[in-house]
DNA sequence: TGTACATCAGTGAACGCGCGTTCACTGATGTAC
DNA sequence: TGTACATCAGTGAACGCGCGTTCACTGATGTAC
């Protein structure tokens, strides 16, 4: 009976189609873009045929935007596990969770834009904030300890949102290849850190008004 | 002769075709995103054949190219001009120059979002790249000036890529509606000038290394 | 100034294509008794 | 445990569609003499 259930999660007719068509266009996304992506493409990578995919998914855009969602997931969890290898709310572990970002958004770019464009286009905004919450989440926790919070009131916040464009900035800037391209060699752990330090005490700054 | 050559740059056969295109592309993109664009529908919109549109782009790739060249280029204008409005190499100008970056980003996010993903892919990288740094450039202009220096050395790149990151992040996250959807309030001017005051004399520090 | 020729922007019809999606179906798995 | 029925994941064929692009063309404008 246990075994039943878990078979009927992971292994019914065919395995897990669902998991192997995200897999499937996780990679076409990866490697193409969005745009080089098909349902068509997804099923024969998975080796199903082409209407296969609508058991799972009501359409190319709800596909799409389950990648997005995957990544964002997988973000978190890479947020997460960095944060995880440093001394809670310390400089060095809010670092860590910035530079884990920055180095997600370089490896999977292709993704990382899907999602920060999918999030505002898709009928699934709502999910997908949910989930990029979870993301954010780690940032405002490392902060919030960081700062003697203990909740995220609102100088954690104010201070979060001090951080976050930087990180958020220099994704895109690795993606497009603009600090390589730079007449000058950009250190990317430096300018993270640079910034974490000068800015973070600027809260108090920010609180007044 | 004069009035001829005249003529021959914005009336010709259709009058200007070429920059009708580019601004019914304009359009679409900006409305619909750049799926949202077809050849078909520029050449609609323009009053004119679907064959037409080729004497003047050699594909599609090469009109959504053109696009995201034109709002690069409106983008320079845009910093340039609010540059003007202030004395040149001071804080309030280099805070003004920031805040013109996000609210183009804001005022055309699909227009935005397709120059910086063109700006990666396109064949027309390097062209693209050159204006990209026309808008670049003035940033850097007004902080080697409000840095005293009489060149873009090595100090001026440094600080303006203290600045640049944040300025992108912020407009991402204004085009996603994050600063609006936090749960306290977020100036904008207020971020930019508190990182503009603390990360400008960090300058220094970034230089030792 | 007038005529003959060259140029080239825009036409309209057509193409092949691959895609997203639908449909009636089949057959393996799960369930009730 | 065995049988009859229900469920539903995956099939395969087909659809209509709009698109990007090509082509031989036409006719207005520009140019040489």
């Amino acid at each position: 009976m246990a075994k039943t259930e878990i078979r009927k999660k992971t292994a019914y007719h065919h395995g897990d189609l669902r998991g192997q068509l995200l897999a499937a266009a996780r990679g076409l996304i990866g490697e193409h873009g969005p745009d080089g992506f098909s349902m068509a493409d997804a099923a024969r990578l998975a080796g199903v045929s082409t209407a296969a995919p609508y058991r799972h998914f009501s359409s190319r855009q709800d596909l799409l935007a389950a990648v997005a969602e995957n990544g964002l997931q997988r973000l978190g969890e890479a947020l997460e596990k960095q944060a995880s290898n440093h001394p809670r709310g310390t400089l060095s572990s809010i670092a860590a969770v910035m530079r884990a970002f920055v180095d997600f958004a370089g490896s999977e770019p292709h993704i990382f834009r899907l999602m920060y464009s999918t999030m505002t286009h898709s009928g699934r905004f709502r999910e997908l904030q949910k989930i990029g919450k979870e993301s954010y989440g780690v940032h405002l926790r490392e902060i919030a300890l960081y700062l003697g919070e203990k909740e995220v009131n609102e100088k954690v916040v104010r201070a979060t949102f001090l951080l976050w464009p930087h990180v958020l900035g220099l994704s895109f800037l690795v993606i497009d290849s603009k600090l390589e391209s730079s007449d000058f060699p950009i250190d990317i752990d430096e300018t993270i850190r640079t910034v974490a330090e000068r800015l973070l005490p600027a809260t108090e700054q920010l609180q007044k008004p």
